[in-house]
DNA sequence: GCTTTTTCTTGATGCAGGTCAATGTCTCGA
DNA sequence: TCGAGACATTGACCTGCATCAAGAAAAAGC
């Protein structure tokens, strides 16, 4: 259960097998089944979430009703609703789960718990947020300066797995644009080669 | 010189005067003119800069040779291209002056001292950029979700000053319009008024 | 296995915003 | 103080992508 977790810290810090038994008493196991929600907007995020095993994504709903996927989060991929967990301000985000899936979950009292007893922690919370800061950064640059082909393009380069694992359309919501932009796309593609 | 900083930590976490004078010792103070480079794309971004006085921006340049903007700091900000500070590849970023600046640089080294004997600031730098995490999500969102004129109008709204002080086809290229689209934006909200 | 739902494709049409070009205004350095 | 570059505005035109609509194909549920 805690053995991708345990691999996930170790790649950016060092932790000895006592931080790891301390780490087993504070994160909660959970599973999911697909379209279930773990969080809905509106709620308070009470977790940071470890996916183990399946596939979660977050995604907002505008006035039209329209979702835009913000964040897909396979094995391996932390997620929540950060400025709700942060300020215990209302969730602007739904999370659920696009398959059935096993999340490991840490509430705020029990991060700070594990900040206190195993300062390195808060090193691998700095590393792993400045890491999506900078994807982040890329991803907000190719939405502004690329085209629908270009930006669906470096989805297909920057995560191929995901692309195969995920219905189109959700895709496209991701990226900003609509089904049938990449329905067109990926026609013009099959025939350039 | 370093007032405008120790608010801005001490609104994060508590330090004490010899916390400070520590500080002291590690940060460079510099002085940028209008238009002079902090850091150019290629270069190995060496420093993060915390903005004391004006204004700098970070853009990047495509193939086109088109300049698209991803941050503006003004004084109270922090500013550097994340990915060459943190792993010491090449920017892809180019950081110059708007007006002219006085800056306080932080070295990777000097970095890793502070955490060192002032650990606190690893929660510090954690604060810092879970906040900018949070700002860029929603940034991202915007860019996804809205039309020209609701993205210029939430600019005007989240940064009235820096609309104000920067010239309008900067605005534009920040947020991924051009500049005949904002001026047409405004001559309409001009005379909805 | 059959029905229902979800997903994907394709065509016809419209429009927001980009492109190009001309003109006017501002500003700042010599 | 004058001239050149930077900045903003406006009009005419164009295009990439959205929208709307209708089937086809695939997957999920019973």
């Amino acid at each position: 259960m805690f053995d991708l977790l345990f691999e996930n810290i170790e790649r950016k810090i060092e932790i000895t097998e006592e931080d790891k038994a301390f780490c087993k008493t504070l994160f909660i196991p959970k599973k999911l089944r697909k379209k279930q929600y773990l969080l809905q907007a509106g709620d308070i995020a009470e977790y940071v979430a470890f996916v183990n095993k399946g596939l979660l994504r977050s995604y907002s709903v505008d006035e039209k009703g329209e979702e835009h996927i913000i964040q897909f989060a396979p094995e391996d991929w932390w997620i929540t609703d950060m400025n709700s967990f942060l300020t215990c301000e209302e969730a602007i985000y739904n999370i659920d789960a696009l398959e059935d899936t096993e999340i490991l979950l840490l509430d705020k009292p029990s991060q700070d718990k594990l900040f206190e007893h195993i300062p390195k922690f808060e090193r691998y919370f700095r590393i792993l947020i400045q890491a999506s800061f900078v994807a982040m950064h890329k991803r907000l640059l190719s939405t502004i300066t690329n085209t629908a082909e270009e930006k669906y393009m470096r989805m297909l380069k920057t995560y191929p797995d995901l692309v195969q694992r995920v219905p189109q359309h959700m895709i496209a919501s991701f990226l900003g644009i609509k089904p049938e932009t990449i329905s067109r796309i990926r026609k013009k593609q099959a025939s350039n080669s």
